[in-house]
DNA sequence: GGTTTGACCCTAA
DNA sequence: ATTAGGGCCAAAC
C-alpha cells in the first residue's frame, strides 16, 4: 500500500503539461478527499522533481508560501508551459475554467 | 504517541 | 458577492 505522499506525487505527475490541479483535486486523486493541507505540506518538504507549478488553490489562485519558490516563480513557471496568468496587486490568477485538469 | 504544523476548503452569515 | 470561522488530516517533532 503505497503511502499518502507518494499517491500525492504520482497524482502531481499526472497533471498535464499546460493545465492546473487544486489541492482539493489532488487530494482527492491521493484517495483522501479531505487532506487538501496535507497535500500542501507534502509539496514544500518534497524534494522531488515535479510539476508543483500545476498546483493551486480552489480559487485559482497561486497560494505558497516557500521563499525558495515564491509566487513569481509559479506564475513564471506556468506561463512558459502556456497557461495564462493574470496579476493583480501581488496575487497570482489563473482561470480555472480554462486551465482546471479535468482527468 | 500526543502535539504542532500547514502551498486548503466548506459553510454560514 | 464577500468574508470569518472552524474543520480536516497526514507528516514531522
Amino acid at each position: 500500500m503505497p503511502t499518502f505522499e507518494q499517491r500525492v506525487i504520482q497524482a502531481v505527475r499526472n497533471i498535464p503539461q499546460g493545465r492546473v490541479a487544486t489541492y482539493g483535486q489532488v487530494a482527492a486523486l491521493a484517495s483522501s478527499p479531505r487532506a487538501a493541507r496535507t497535500v500542501g505540506v507534502i509539496l514544500r518538504r518534497s524534494a522531488e522533481v515535479l510539476p508543483w507549478q500545476r498546483v493551486i488553490n480552489r480559487e485559482g489562485r497561486i497560494s505558497i508560501s516557500n521563499i525558495e519558490f515564491p509566487a513569481e516563480i509559479q506564475a513564471e513557471l506556468l506561463r512558459q508551459e502556456g497557461v495564462a496568468v493574470d496579476e493583480k496587486d501581488g496575487q497570482y490568477f489563473i482561470d480555472l475554467r480554462r486551465y482546471l485538469w479535468k482527468p
